[in-house]
DNA sequence: ACGGTAACGGACGCCCCCGTCCGCTTAGGT
DNA sequence: ACCTAAGCGGACGGGGGCGTCCGTTACCGT
């Protein structure tokens, strides 16, 4: 008797929900982790209290929510590994990547920061990751990539990107645009390129404004 | 009677000033502008109080601590400048400044943040961009650096050099090295290269954690 | 030595944010 | 129609940051 759970929701719950959702997603989207919760609230027309039930913790509503963009990227991943000329397939990933973290600041910060408790990002980075390196691996191999290319300046090409900012998203993107097509050639093999420093080791930071 | 201001501080106020401005600078660097002013104030020893009577604002103190590294940018853009070969003029001032920023959060903020009433910094920036441009058309002219840059790609590159982080000064510096390497290449004329998506024009972004 | 005043710093008010509690509302089964 | 519990939201407590006030301290000129 004690264990009675309805995996089923109230329809105005079901509702208020997927308004928090929405609310979540334009907000992060549009002016990054940093909004705060009641600020979301507020935009999906519910109390906080009612946020904080369907979402316990900030970080729970934010896996939540980039759940479509993961998938999203995701797609991208796989996408450029089915291309059959794996440098044109590894340029398609970064050029999308680098778009999507453009159009999306939450998801940017979430995807590049050590978020705690949501194992479902760091999956999917690690995923992304883990499908670019054998991308890379095989772009080197048919001699379009530079044979210097690690799989840290991958990271470093996304927090790089993510240092772009701007007031507008399409400004951002157009940046973005700009940026991704620029390391792409730089990461073209050449004849005789000249060498590059040494690569660092890249760990995602801890997100800025969130308890412990 | 009103005015009578003596431009002299007492010794232990002068001391306290140094002291402040010292912690400022070490705490500023490396952690960002996001410190707090009490943990200013208690690095340098002193009250929160004796703090805003030096400082009477974050901002002020701010300005105050990052004269130096303005200092240190225009020596590199002048150097830049002075160097008989503009392309590499030009590399050495993007492989400097890149690394002075990776070197030091704070200033990397501040001088990419449209931080209201500090001057200063905007004033150095200003100079620092007129000088580059000056630079690259010399550079371009000489046919080394790539025709179709335009000035809004060297604010692009200080802004994704910012995104970079890392734990350490000494990782952030060195993938910062690379980066810098790798857009540089990216620059360089080529034979033939492919066209750039057009270019943004990239405004300052407003800072973080900043009372309006 | 001593007095006056510049300088100090603990304590305070204000604001914003996260997460919670409890009395009220309303969906939805009978 | 009615009743019960799922759901709601205003109000609350806790924490932290910025900037200020005022009683106390200690520098420095005489």
């Amino acid at each position: 008797m004690t264990d009675r759970l309805p995996h089923t929701l109230r329809s105005d719950a079901m509702d208020n929900r997927e308004r928090i959702l929405e609310a979540a997603r334009a907000l992060f989207s549009a002016d990054g982790l940093d909004v705060p919760m009641r600020e979301v609230a507020r935009r999906a027309g519910v109390g906080p209290a009612t946020l904080y039930r369907h979402f316990p913790t900030k970080r729970m509503l934010v896996a939540e929510v980039f759940a479509d963009q993961l998938h999203a990227c995701r797609a991208i991943v796989d996408e450029g590994c089915a291309d059959p000329d794996p440098w044109h397939g590894l340029c398609l990933v970064i050029e999308k990547i680098c778009e999507l973290h453009a159009r999306d600041r939450g998801f940017t910060e979430a995807f590049l920061s050590a978020y705690p408790g949501v194992k479902d990002v760091a999956a999917g980075r690690e995923y992304t990751v883990r499908a670019v390196a054998e991308l890379a691996r095989r772009a080197k191999e048919a001699g379009h990539l530079r044979s210097d290319f690690v799989l840290d300046d991958l990271i470093l090409v996304l927090m790089a990107n993510k240092g772009i900012q701007a007031t507008s998203t399409a400004t951002r993107v157009k940046a973005s645009r700009r940026f991704s097509a620029l390391v792409i050639q730089a990461f073209e093999a050449r004849p005789r390129h000249a060498p590059l420093p040494p690569a660092a080791r890249l760990a995602p930071a801890p997100p800025h404004g969130l308890s412990r």
